[in-house]
DNA sequence: AATCTTTATCGTAATATTGCAATATTAAAA
DNA sequence: TTTTAATATTGCAATATTACGATAAAGATT
């Protein structure tokens, strides 16, 4: 036990999970963030920017990236780190069908 | 150590990672789908649908509640559990600011 | 080559989450 | 009022997450 029954659930609700858990931290939150507001997004940048330490971010941004909400380029010596537009897509898809289903509702019980 | 760290962040990254954190499992994304589908809500009917132990599906609807997703209104010997818009509304609102961040960025640099 | 800079990984401690059996609670039904 | 039905709570084991110091890896700089 402790451990998520995942294969229990449909793939798409496991997706919505992961990248709904991904963002699950104020950390990554700010992140994002951070990410909308620079134009530029060196992974250094990243970790000034928040009150963590330097492994603990890395570790943040691994998730993220693993996740798919962010990907990374080597660029030199450091790494460039961009929102990844394809996960926030599911995201969004996932709201709007949250929308419709209550629109369709037309019995509100609470 | 193992604590998120939350009181270094502000208090709207803080909102959306518990909301996201919420719907950060398949079992309480199941649940707001199969909100969104059926007419009624009755506590039991979840319990059904899901693979889980009544005590798991208990918890997994607290979490919910407690995160603001849903509520829960008496209703004589049951309980019936509805989504709760205003967290929705917070949610897109967010993800609204993503796209508008998003549009906003002209350097892509990933 | 030696050093610096940047990011990742390892190891580990503290804490949180997941899941369920057993049990409690509360209201309806008999 | 006893019994039944529906949910919640407790307690606990298994696992996952969070955080960070120490260290590794790899490209840049001198």
């Amino acid at each position: 036990m402790g451990a998520t029954k995942s294969e229990h659930f449909t793939e798409k609700q496991n997706q919505i999970a992961t990248l709904a858990k991904a963002l699950g931290h104020p950390a990554r939150v700010a992140i994002i963030q951070y990410l909308l507001k620079v134009d530029t997004c060196i992974c250094g940048d990243i970790v000034n920017e928040l009150p963590l330490a330097q492994p603990t971010v890395s570790q943040h941004l691994r998730e993220l990236k693993s996740a798919g909400l962010i990907k990374g380029n080597i660029e030199g010596n450091s790494i460039c780190y961009c929102i990844d537009e394809t996960a926030l897509e599911i995201f969004k898809q996932f709201f709007a069908h949250v929308e419709v289903g209550l629109d369709e509702k037309k019995k509100r019980c609470c």
